[in-house]
DNA sequence: CGGAGATTTGAGATGAGTCAATCGTGGTGG
DNA sequence: CCACCACGATTGACTCATCTCAAATCTCCG
C-alpha cells in the first residue's frame, strides 16, 4: 500500500504505452507526469468507494482492478475489469464529483494516479491532452455500450464464446489461449455467477472448447463461432 | 425526411440548451451551427445502420431515437433512447470510424446532424468545443456504466420503480407522471420486453403504483423506495 | 503434503422471454 | 362528433436461462 514516484521499467513501459499517455508530445508526457504518483495495493483492498469525493483517476499498471456497485442488499455486480495499460474514472474529469461506484484490486496491484482538477487544467492548455481525454472517453463509451448489448441480447454460453473468440489470434482452425485472471473475475467481467460461468463452459465442450485451470484450448475456432 | 438549415422556434430552444452548445461562446455556437443541418424523419425511420461510415453524430430536437443492436437471429435489444436535447454517436469523434449500432426514430423526429470531421476541426481550435465533447462523454460513460449496474443488480419491477423515482419531482407523498412516450419504448429502455415491463407494473400495483395509458399515479413515493 | 480458497456439480427456486389470445385506446375518416 | 379499426398493452400458460444454496472436488501456494 506504499505509494512512490519511482516505477521499475516492466510498469513505466506498460504506462507510456496506454493509449492515454500514447501520441502525446514529450512535453504533454513530462506534464502528464508530474501529476502522478504511484501506489501499490494489495489483492482485494479498496482503491475507492461510491460516493468518495473523486479527486483522483487511474492507470493500472500491473494486476486487476474490479469497478462494481453495491445492491441495498449487498449483492455486488461487475461493471468493468480494468487490466494493465487501462485507465478509470476519466469521466469524473468532467462529469460529477463523485464516484459513482466501487473500485477494488483483483490481485496484488500498481497504480499509477492523476490529480483529476491538474489533469483538468492541463487539458486545457495542451490539446493533445485533451485528445487523448476524449478519444479514451470514447472507446470506454463504446465499449460500455457493446456490454450492456450483450448482456441483453446473448446467454452465458454465447458470452463467453465471444470472450474466446475476441482473444483467439487466428480465425480458423484450434487455437490456445490463457487466461490472465481468475474465472470468477472473468465471471464478474460478463455479468455472470461463477457457477454460471462453469457450467457455461461444460456447455462449450460439445464445441470443442477445453478449459484446465487458466488454459483454454479450441478445437476449431469456426466452429465457436456459431454457437 | 426532407433536410434543410432552417429552425422553428422550439426546435431553435431546445438546440441552445441541449449541453453541448450550452455554455459555449457565442463564436463557437455560430461555428458549430455552420456545420449543421436539420431533418425530420417519419417515425421508424432509420437514422443509420450498423456499420455504416460514420460521418455524422446528432442532436435530438423533438421525437426520440433508439439505439439498438440486432443478434443474427433478428432480435434486438436496446442501447439507448435518446429524447429531446441528447446528443448520441458523438463518440465517433475519436474512435472507430464505423457506426456501432443501429439508430432508428421511434416517433416522428426532428434532427441537428452534426459533420464529424468538422466538429473535430473545430474542437482542436476551440477549447469551449472540446470541453463540451468531453463533458458530453463523460456523462455518456456514466449513465450507460449505471445501465449495467441497474441490468446486473436489479429485477424488473425495481427498475420501473428506478424510473418513476427518478422522475418524481418530490421526495415523499404523492406523485404523479407521464409518460413521454410508449411503454414499449420504455420497455427496451429497461431492457425488458413489453410484457415483462406490463407484469412489473401490475406488481408495483400493491406499493402504490396506478398506471392507465401515459399516466402514472404514486400514492406515496417514499413507499416505492423499498421496492 | 496440507489446507484455504477456487471451481465444479447438483437440485431447486425464480425471473424473464415467448407465443397466443384478448382487451383497451387513440387516431382516423365518415 | 361518433364509430370503427389498427395497433399497443395486458394476461395466461409455458419454457428456458440464470441465480442460490449446499456439497463435493480440485488446485495452487506455502
Amino acid at each position: 500500500m506504499n505509494s512512490n514516484l519511482k516505477l521499475n521499467n516492466r510498469d513505466r513501459a506498460v504506462l507510456m504505452k496506454t493509449p492515454f499517455l500514447q501520441g502525446l508530445s514529450a512535453n504533454s508526457v513530462v506534464r502528464m507526469l508530474s501529476t502522478m504518483s504511484v501506489l501499490n495495493l494489495p489483492v482485494r483492498h479498496s482503491v475507492f468507494r461510491e460516493g468518495d469525493r473523486a479527486d483522483a483517476f487511474y492507470c493500472v499498471l500491473n494486476g486487476y482492478v474490479r469497478l462494481y456497485r453495491l445492491s441495498h442488499e449487498g449483492r455486488e455486480a461487475d461493471i468493468r475489469i480494468c487490466g494493465p495499460g487501462e485507465t478509470f474514472a476519466e469521466c469524473l474529469l468532467y462529469a460529477g464529483e463523485k464516484y459513482g461506484y466501487h473500485a477494488q484490486t483483483a490481485e496484488n496491484t500498481t497504480l499509477a494516479s492523476f490529480d483529476i482538477q491538474a489533469v483538468r487544467d492541463i487539458a486545457v492548455e495542451e490539446k493533445d491532452v485533451a485528445q487523448a481525454v476524449m478519444a479514451s472517453l470514447s472507446r470506454h463509451l463504446l465499449s460500455t455500450m457493446e456490454c450492456v448489448a450483450n448482456d441483453r441480447l446473448f446467454t452465458a454460453p454465447q458470452r463467453v464464446a465471444n470472450y474466446i473468440l475476441a482473444r483467439c489470434p487466428v480465425d480458423g482452425g484450434p487455437a490456445a489461449i490463457r487466461l490472465p485472471f481468475q474465472k470468477s473475475l472473468l465471471a464478474g467481467m460478463l455479468g455472470l455467477a461463477p457457477e454460471a460461468l462453469s457450467r457455461a463452459f461444460s456447455t462449450l465442450r460439445k464445441f470443442g472448447v477445453t478449459v484446465r485451470g487458466r488454459a483454454i484450448q479450441v478445437v476449431d475456432v469456426s466452429n465457436l463461432r456459431n454457437v
